[in-house]
Formats: structure tokens, sequence, C-alpha cells
RNA sequence: GUCCCCAUCGUCUAGAGGCCCAGGACCCUAGCCUUUCACGCUAGUAACGGGGGUUCGAAUCCCCCUGGGGACGCCA
């Protein structure tokens, strides 16, 4: 039989990174024994449900890869199924109309905690009621009341659950509207998914979702429930953690390749691989050698992992991630080198592609000031010959070309007998206002001849002037 | 409160009774490389939560404790 997994995210935000990693190990499991993967938008819940999560979730999912090979499906769409499900369930006495009030409900709650039980619904109703005029019923579903569950999970193991600790859920609001424990039970039966991987907050649901799979004379499919992931300081992922979008990862300049290598180590691994391609977490991933522990997501791990591919893609690729990252800085790439050519240059020396966009800014526009403590150090009286020199050499030069570049440089040392340092220093302040760049070849590489020129004469007015004033 | 789940360096993890006085990676520190900053290379610090068993032998199996997380909705 082929492997059925399914994403099932509710649309009541965006996309968030723990949501992230049970999409990938869904669609790692999927892909890795050629099955198929469904994306589904449980969006039931008409309150909290809007378009504009439906799309961030879309969109994430597109960036980081994870394609689907049926849907999306809307539960929205499918309530008349539902609908014929629980009057099914009705018909044969397998649910059944329930008049309790909430305040009834809640007061039973409260009693039930205050004699240190565990809160459950008490069955009022079951037995069949007398109908509450001017009210609509919910329906319940008639849980078993004996026995015990049992299910081999794929990460958890044996998890056994009396029935004793299951009560009679509600299946259908007052206005007809199904519930979730209800709607993911009908669709994964729907749509013949083999497969559930999930968080394993929802470990405790399981138990009566099988009772309703058994009720609709349907097989359950195989349950993995994935730890969650946890922030840095061990609490459960949330906003206050900073970013927990994937959008946001994208707009800080993570590389999709990176997000997905940090997110595969979380509970997984194999061996002592940290670096994985998509290629090789298809190969290598199982569901199976996932482990139990919740993890904690490590953010200087990302940073790691995102110049790692920012060193290893195709400049290309990583080219294309660049882009909005100019955009996004005001910066315009015809102004400058080739954004592969950058790449190439700049992987090595940051660790996202927001960070390669403001280090890049020197060589796509004019800065206005020499960064004070550089200028002071390297743009001093000493500085002006060697730049002059270098200045002369360099707008002789007919190739433009970083081998060229680094000879030029070193035969000026040479010929003026000084270090490298005396002269690739003042250069450096000189070409982008700081003292810190790529090696002097490809710093003058990346800003070009003519600006290259430009900007050693205004060096050199700048030591003219300081040294004007200092006399 | 009740039920369920989890427990190896700061973090992610390897480890499925002897190969482990516990290995890798990130972080951090030191050194090397070097025209700056990085990269790279080398080295170093750092863990089996506690207590009982079982066994010739336990990080690995069992029990208790402690600590953490989750669920208990007419949310998903």
């Amino acid at each position: 039989m082929t492997t059925r997994t399914r994403f099932a995210p509710s649309p009541t935000g965006f996309l968030h990174v723990g949501g992230a990693r049970t999409a990938l190990f869904c669609w790692l499991q999927a892909r890795k024994e050629q099955g198929v993967f469904i994306l589904r938008i449980e969006d039931t819940d008409l309150e909290r449900s809007t378009p504009e999560s439906v799309q961030a979730i879309l969109d994430g999912m597109e960036w980081l890869g994870l394609d689907h090979d049926e849907g999306p499906f809307y539960q929205t769409h499918r309530f008349d199924r539902y609908a014929e499900v629980t009057k099914e369930l009705l018909a044969a006495g397998k649910a059944y109309p329930c008049w309790c009030s909430k305040e009834r409900l809640e007061k039973l709650r409260e009693e039930q905690m205050a004699a240190g039980l565990k809160p459950r619904y008490d069955g009022h109703c079951r037995g069949g009621a007398e109908p509450v005029p001017g009210v609509d019923p919910v329906i319940r579903f008639r849980n078993p009341q004996v026995g015990s569950v049992v299910f081999e999970d794929r990460v958890r193991g044996r998890i056994a659950v009396s029935n004793e600790e299951l009560d009679d859920l509600v299946i259908a609001r007052p206005d007809g509207s199904p519930t979730y424990n209800f709607t993911v039970v009908v669709d994964d039966i729907d749509m013949g998914v083999t497969l559930v991987i999930r968080g394993d907050d929802h470990i405790n649901n399981t138990p009566r979702q099988i009772n309703i799979y058994e009720a609709l004379g349907a097989t359950p499919p195989q349950f993995a429930h994935v730890p969650m992931i946890l922030g840095e300081d061990g609490a459960r992922l949330s906003k206050r953690h900073g970013a927990v979008s994937v959008l946001q990862y994208r707009e800080m300049g993570y590389l999709p390749e990176a997000l997905l290598n940090c997110l595969v180590r979380l509970g997984w691994s194999f061996g002592d691989q940290e670096v994985f391609s998509r290629d090789e977490m298809v190969e290598h991933f199982s569901i199976d050698d996932v482990n139990r522990k919740a993890a904690a997501f490590d953010h200087t791990k990302l940073d790691w992992l995102n110049q790692h591919w920012m060193k290893t893609l195709p400049a290309g690729r990583v080219a294309t991630e660049l882009r909005p990252q100019f955009e996004a800085a005001g910066l315009d790439p015809a102004k400058g080198p080739a954004l592969e050519d950058l790449v190439g240059v700049q992987a090595e020396r940051v660790n996202t592609l927001k960070a390669m966009a403001e280090a890049s800014r020197p060589y796509y526009e004019d800065f206005a000031d020499f960064d004070p403590d550089a200028a002071k150090k390297h743009l001093r009286p000493v500085a002006a010959e060697p730049l002059q020199a270098i200045r002369d050499t360099l707008a002789g030069l007919a190739a433009w070309t970083p081998e060229a570049l680094d000879a030029a440089v070193r035969e000026t040392a040479e010929r003026l007998e000084v270090n490298m340092g005396k002269i690739a220093q003042p250069l450096r302040v000189a070409l982008t206002g700081s003292g810190m760049s790529p090696s002097i070849d490809l710093t003058l590489w990346l800003v070009g001849q003519e600006r290259a020129l430009a900007r050693i004469d205004s060096a050199l007015g700048f030591i003219a002037e300081r040294a004007a004033q200092q006399r």
C-alpha cells in the first residue's frame, strides 16, 4: 500500500517553525516511500481562520519547497460531508444529541476538579434526554465506556489509554458545524491517509479518534507523534522567542536549504552527519528514527548552517534568494557587480543574506563618510604616497580581474618597498569606507575600476584636508 | 487536580548491557594561517538528574523520586 501522509495546519496564524518541521517530516516520509503528500487546511474554526493565514501557510510551504501531491483541501468545503457522517452516526446510535447548557458543563468541570478528578462529560444526555425547547443540541460521540485503546505509535511506541479516561466528545455544534476530532477522522479516512504525522500535543486526542474510526468501520492509520520544538529557554516556542514564522526567516536572510537542514536535525539524526541536502534527507530519513524528546531551536546552529549553504550552493541559486534582500535594503543590483560574483566573495564573510546585502552596500552605491576609527588609523599622511602609487597603476590596468588586481597591488608594494598592509589597509578604507572588507584584490574587483579611482581620489583629498587642518 | 509523555555536554545529538573514565556538531576559549574582517586548520573546556534494584558488567533493562512538557473546550 502506498504511503499517504498529510500536513493539516489550521490557518489561525503563520506557518511557524514547529509546523514547518512537522510538514517536513510528512513530506520526507512520503517522498522517501514514493508515496503521496497531502495538504489540508483545517479551517473549521470560522472565528479564527483567515485567508491571510492560508496564504501565509501556502507561501511558507512553497518557499521551503515542500510540494504537495494532493490538495490543498479545505475543511470548510466539506461541511456537507461531515453532516452526512454525523447523520449516519446518529442513525446507528453511535452519536446522540445533548442539550446540556454550557453553564451546567462549566459547573460540572469545576466540581470534578475540586474533587480531584479529571474533568469529563458525565453522560447526562447519553441515555436519551428531553429536548430543551428553543435550544439546538450539540451532537456527542458515544465513546465506549469500557476497555482501552491501544496503538503502536511509530515514534512513541505502544500507548494505551483506558476508555474510562475518555468521555463523549462533541462532534457537531448547535449550528451543525463539525469539530476537530471528528473532521480529522472523516478526512483522513476519505483521503486515504495511511500515516498521520503530527505534533505530540495530539497524543491525547488519538485514542478518542481511534474510537471514531472504529465506530465508522474504518481501520485507523498509523500514527507518529513527533516531539514539539522548544524556544531557546526550553519553553514552548512562541512569539516572545522572536521569529517563529517561516517567512520571517526568509526576511531575515536565511536560505530554505538551511532552515530545512536545521529543522530536520531537531529530533532526528543520521550518525554524525550534520549537513543534509534535500536529496540526502529524503534518502536517509525515516520517521521511525525520530526521537521522543522535545528539542530547543538553536539559532546559532541555523546561522552556521546558513553560511554553510551560502558557501556551498551554486552562486546563482544563492543570488536568487539574495535579490529580495537588495530590494529590502534599498540597493540596486544593476549598479554593481553581478550578484553571482558577489556571492562568491561574500558568502564566507556573513551568515545571512540580509547581512550580505548590508555588507555589500559600498559595491552598489557611494558612501558618505569614512568610518572615523578606520580613517583615523589608515588615512594618514603616510598613506598618501602608496595610495597615489596604486591609483596610477590601477588607472592603467587593462584587465580588471582578481588576478591582475592582486598582481598590481603586490607589485606596487614591492616597488615602494612596503608591507602589503601599508598599502592594502588605506586602500580598503578608501574603497569601502571601513577597515573590514574582502581581500584587497577582491574588494577592488567588486568596486570596479571607475569607482575605485574616484574613491582613491576622495581619500587622497581627505588626507590632504586633514593634514591642512592639523598644520 | 487527573491522565499521558519525556529525561546524555549550555544547545542539537551518537549510544539499542561490555567497543564509552561516553563520540560528533554548534557555541565558547587558545593557537596557526593572514593585507583587515572573515573563512579554513589544530587544540581545549563541557554531559549520562538523584536513589534503589537486575547483572560478572548499565548511559543502555526495571522501580521510586525529582525535574520538564502536553492533554483535560461547543480551539485546532
